[in-house]
DNA sequence: AATGAAATTCCTCTAGA
DNA sequence: TCTAGAGGAATTTCATT
């Protein structure tokens, strides 16, 4: 799928995206303009779908974390999606199989605001959250062989 | 807790991490010694936890995607937790309230390898598999102000 | 595909205000 | 926080292997 010199390049910007071709050119072992090359090919096939942050909830004051899963209510599987994306402090959302249609991640200030915002979904579906305490595994690459 | 320029920069990078200070100080209106100084002091805080890539998992092989509740038999909270980490597939991890103790992400490239992740699971917990048909949202930004 | 060197462009950093 | 300038890099091109 990957060779082992893009595995080394996509691990090395993963951890620091913001690493110059030269420096990628050192840990590859590659030339810098070589990749650049790759790294054109990684983008153009998609492999690279974007370049972008990580960024502390916390510090932004979303002092919790939750997430629910969604069952809409007969019928309203359009609402409920149209809600979602427009409430903005859903950060990210699976539609899955099984019961609940969809699961998604929530990120607010404080249990009052989890409160409304749950209520507004609960005119068109039913849903269950689970408070987030601690993350163990943040984002992590799957192995890249 | 972050000013109209912070919330700038962030959007700009969380979109394009790789952009220059120059390029910053465009989009920001600032100069490019004040957006370097901005940006070191929100490495410092944490808010900015890593400059990092968006990966598309299909194309690494990874066609099929799960979320993963996780209820450990008792007394395996511990193992459990290890179970998860020690499985390179599980590319996220939540410790969550409510009878569920894990909520995980999973990759992997067939039914079958899924087959044999959740068996070695179901040693030491339950799980409830959703199997991901569609991500609605892939990974947003709440609201900065 | 990859390399090395050259050319160019661009970026970052310091200093001074 | 800004401007300006120095100095240093980084990226890209091109000819070659």
């Amino acid at each position: 799928m990957l060779d082992a010199i893009d595995q080394a390049l996509i691990s090395a910007l993963m951890q620091d995206s913001r690493r110059s071709l030269k420096a990628l050119a050192q840990i590859s072992g590659l030339s810098a303009p070589s990749v650049a090359e790759r790294l054109k090919r990684l983008e153009e096939r998609g492999v690279i779908s974007a370049y972008t942050l990580e960024i502390d909830p916390k510090l932004l004051g979303y002092q919790l974390q939750a997430i629910v899963r969604i069952r809409p209510l007969p019928g309203k599987l359009q609402e409920v999606e149209r809600q979602i994306l427009a409430i903005a402090e859903f950060t990210e959302c699976d539609k899955v199989t099984g019961d609940d249609c969809f699961i998604a991640r929530l990120q607010v200030r404080s249990m009052e605001q989890l409160d409304n915002l749950l209520d507004r979904l609960n005119h068109f579906a039913e849903t269950n959250t689970a408070i987030i305490k601690k993350s163990p595994i943040k984002r992590r690459l799957p192995p890249l062989d």
